[in-house]
RNA sequence: GGCGCUAUGGUGCAACGGUUAGCACGCGGCCCUUUCAAGGCCGAAAUACGGGUUCGAUUCCCGUUAGCGCUACCA
């Protein structure tokens, strides 16, 4: 038997935005893996651009994946901290002839087919030759270029002739000829890194030996498989995954509303719903199975069962899957986010995390089945954690609708309120015999009286409302209901 | 433009040469019912197109089309 070493996997953001759908998907699958296989998780902040590069964003990122659950085991180590490493390895290029000085301008990119596409003025996109005329350059013009100071960068000297190939986990073994891959540069005019350069140092540093990424950089990787002989290191292992698209197929972005992992949260997603739901985006355990818990998720994972297609982000699923969770999980699982949602929206009072726990837990318990998000228990549920929350205009009109109702909330108030014993049963017996008293159905007593003790139409089953609520509090809100019903 | 990847219902996934093409979300209907959910049952809905290979193609090969990616001194 060999003894394969664990293996070591990053996850590596660039703070230009905010952590997005993609790479959290992307950073779920390399957690999965390495948790999966007993590895290592190394997070690693690619912030080589100064011009896009927004340090205050590196805090949003690591909460962002807090927050998913995704626990790094290194790091975060910043390439910026790191620029020798790579300037050292553009001279060990150089030294060897696989890279050249360039002194060419950088060409005109940003935008530029779009801008074509629109007939804009003066857009061209320059094209560069695959082979940079800098590569041929003699030994007495270098030294022109640089006894006149002129800006240079450092330009890998691709293979011209036969085949780059490499494996990948995903999408199996790749082969590209290599006059297809140009001469791309490693290290900027300003002696900052590029990606293609510091990644592989970096990887080859850090000892990576899977590289999990989006499939964006399936088409780059030759080059990178042409570095790593260069610089005489053994390529990782490759594993591309599928990109998560919009609803019209395009690359998720902003024009696609939420798109943040914190948005997410604010909006009351609890993490392991959305951890089940993007697993399940590119990812499948080859069976019909969906819902998977966490611990489920690691001990199924595997890279053969990735897929090659694309995948559109379906919000819908996302919801349903928060539902379940919502009901799915134990109520101490639940509790904890409850908590944190009513204090976010300052609902929470300390004595249901002390004397009143027990009524607290059955309370959430109560309230879930009808929970889509955590939100719901802080909007359409306020009622149960405060006394002030409003009638909503369409359960009044709905259900206070019929001319009897206010005498009958008036007759009802007196009725429980000479109820001895608070209980399901109590209550239901009291309000039964009002309706027959009266001769009205019950359940247009029923859901007038919902109506009046919490403000609207939903809500759980009345009588176990009412015993949530206290005796004490039900009577003042039909006391406080039944002018407004009249005024209906 | 060049190079590459991909292609099963509206969406996410199954079926990895032989199934009445399965599951889930969403959608429609019914049941349950005290509102609204949840739950149960039923239903509509797919192998992009054209050629091969094969006794037999969703599955393998080629082409077309479409989508996406890369083609930057962005990552």
């Amino acid at each position: 038997m060999t003894c394969v070493s664990k293996p070591r996997v990053r996850f590596a953001p660039s703070p230009t935005g905010y952590l997005h759908v993609g790479g959290a998907r992307t950073a779920l699958f390399n957690w999965l893996y390495a948790r999966r296989e007993g590895g290592t998780l190394i997070l690693r902040i690619e912030d080589t651009d100064v011009e896009r590069n927004r340090p205050e964003l590196v805090d949003g990122i690591l909460d962002g994946l807090r927050w998913l659950g995704v626990e790094w085991d290194e790091g975060p180590y910043f390439q910026s901290r790191r620029l020798e490493m790579y300037r050292a390895a553009a001279e060990k290029l150089l030294a060897s002839g696989a890279a050249f000085p360039c002194y060419c301008k950088p060409v005109q990119y940003a935008g530029a087919d779009a801008a074509i596409e629109e007939g804009e003025e003066g857009a061209e996109k320059k094209e560069r030759a695959a082979v940079c005329p800098c590569r041929e350059m003699s030994a007495a013009e270098r030294e022109e270029k640089q006894r006149q100071g002129a800006p240079w960068a450092v330009r890998f000297a691709a293979l011209r002739t036969g085949v780059t190939r490499f494996d990948d986990a995903v999408f199996g073994p790749r082969e590209v000829q290599n006059a297809e891959i140009e001469d791309f540069v490693l290290l900027r005019s300003t002696g900052l890194p590029t990606y293609q350069l510091s990644a592989v140092v970096d990887d080859i540093d850090m000892r990576v030996t899977h590289i999990i990424r989006g499939a964006d950089h399936l088409s780059n990787t030759p080059k990178q498989a042409m570095l790593y002989e260069a610089l005489g290191a053994t390529p990782p292992v490759f594993a591309h995954v599928p990109l998560i698209l919009g609803a019209d197929r395009t690359r998720l972005s902003k024009r696609h509303g939420a798109t943040s992992v914190s948005s997410y949260a604010e909006e009351g997603f609890l993490p392991e719903a959305f951890r089940n739901f993007l697993a399940l985006l590119g990812w499948s355990t080859g069976t019909d199975e969906e819902f998977l818990r966490t611990t489920e998720l690691i001990s199924r994972f595997s890279l053969s069962g990735v897929s090659r297609t694309n995948a559109i982000f379906d919000r819908a699923k996302l919801e349903w899957f928060n539902s379940q969770y919502l009901q799915r999980l134990t109520v101490e699982e639940l509790l904890p986010y409850v908590k944190a949602e009513l204090k976010h929206s300052g609902l929470w009072h300390e004595a249901w995390d002390a004397g009143e726990k027990e009524w607290f837990a059955h309370t959430v318990d109560l309230l879930r089945p009808r929970t889509r998000l955590l939100t719901d228990f802080s909007t359409w549920a306020r009622a149960f954690f405060s006394d002030e929350f409003d009638y909503d205009a369409e359960a009044r009109k709905k259900f206070w609708k019929d001319e009897k109702i206010p005498a009958l909330l008036g007759k009802l108030t007196d009725a429980l309120d000479a109820v001895a014993e608070w209980n399901h049963d109590s209550c239901e017996h009291a309000l039964r015999a009002l309706a027959e008293k009266e001769g009205v159905k019950a359940g247009l007593l029923i859901n007038a009286t919902r109506v009046a003790i919490v403000g609207r139409a939903v809500a759980p089953p009345l009588f176990e409302t009412m015993v949530a609520l206290g005796k004490a509090r039900v009577i003042e809100r039909l006391r406080r209901a039944t002018p407004a019903a009249a005024a209906q």
